[in-house]
DNA sequence: ATGACTGCAAAAGATTTGCATGTAG
DNA sequence: CTACATGCAAATCTTTTGCAGTCAT
């Protein structure tokens, strides 16, 4: 299966690198759509399940109904806020950053590409709930 | 609101706690028909839902499309292979243990009522990889 | 009695797919 | 040319919802 250029494609995935939150499917939809006025659907999910499949971006499937997708494919967490439902990148300390190494140390290499999905409460929701 | 008795509720919730996986709605539903013929899935999802809420099943969201149910409500880690699909318990091990314990004192409080999703391989797919 | 719960069917939302046409190599 | 990619629309799948009838309290 030969991979063809594509500049909806193109498109897609320069968006997606614009972002540091993760769209869903409809938003980068909405979004490439201004560009590309006859852009469907169909092909925004096509080219992320492709993008995907050759590992330039990542599917985050969060569990709140849409996937969402991240250009960012270095090995990081994310935190899914229970409340207000966003996706963030966790942010950076060291503990967090070697934890990966301690669960490869835990499985012995039972459990293979694992990573990491926090769910709990973000920041903001953390303040309005006090 | 008060929440009233129905065999329905009782059902699938005592299904549920004869699973060690993760069934979904389906799933329940297919299995509890069998004792209630007329059972129906609008049924199965209100009653899931309402006992997610009251705290005495949980909600797995692992992101394959479908919602999956755990009678197990103590708080402990999933693994939700990349491969075939399957959601299951962690293996216990001290450190993913005192997981929990660590993240506290990461995220200083900031990040509340967290729970660990590990997104890998299972032990039988990792054989068949090799 | 009252309001919660049920079954049924329709609706809603996300994603996938079939097909004719367009386009990269 | 040939096969991959697109746009469009229909189909599929999961979950939610409206409503009239039923049941628990």
């Amino acid at each position: 299966m030969i991979v063809k250029k594509s500049k909806q494609r193109d498109a897609i995935y320069n968006f997606l690198k614009t972002r540091v939150d993760h769209p869903t499917a409809e938003v980068v939809y909405l979004n490439v759509k201004q560009e590309f006025p006859k852009l469907s659907l169909g092909t925004v999910y096509r080219n992320l399940m492709l993008l995907t499949e050759l590992g330039q971006i990542q599917r985050l499937q969060i569990g709140d109904g849409s996937d969402h997708f991240d250009a960012n494919v270095k090995q990081h967490s994310h935190l899914i806020c229970r409340k207000c439902g966003c996706v963030c990148d966790l942010p950076y300390c060291e503990e967090l950053n070697n934890l990966d190494e301690k669960m490869d140390n835990i499985f012995q290499g039972k459990i293979q590409g694992h990573s990491l999905v926090f769910y709990g409460l973000c920041e903001e929701c953390c303040k309005n709930n006090q």
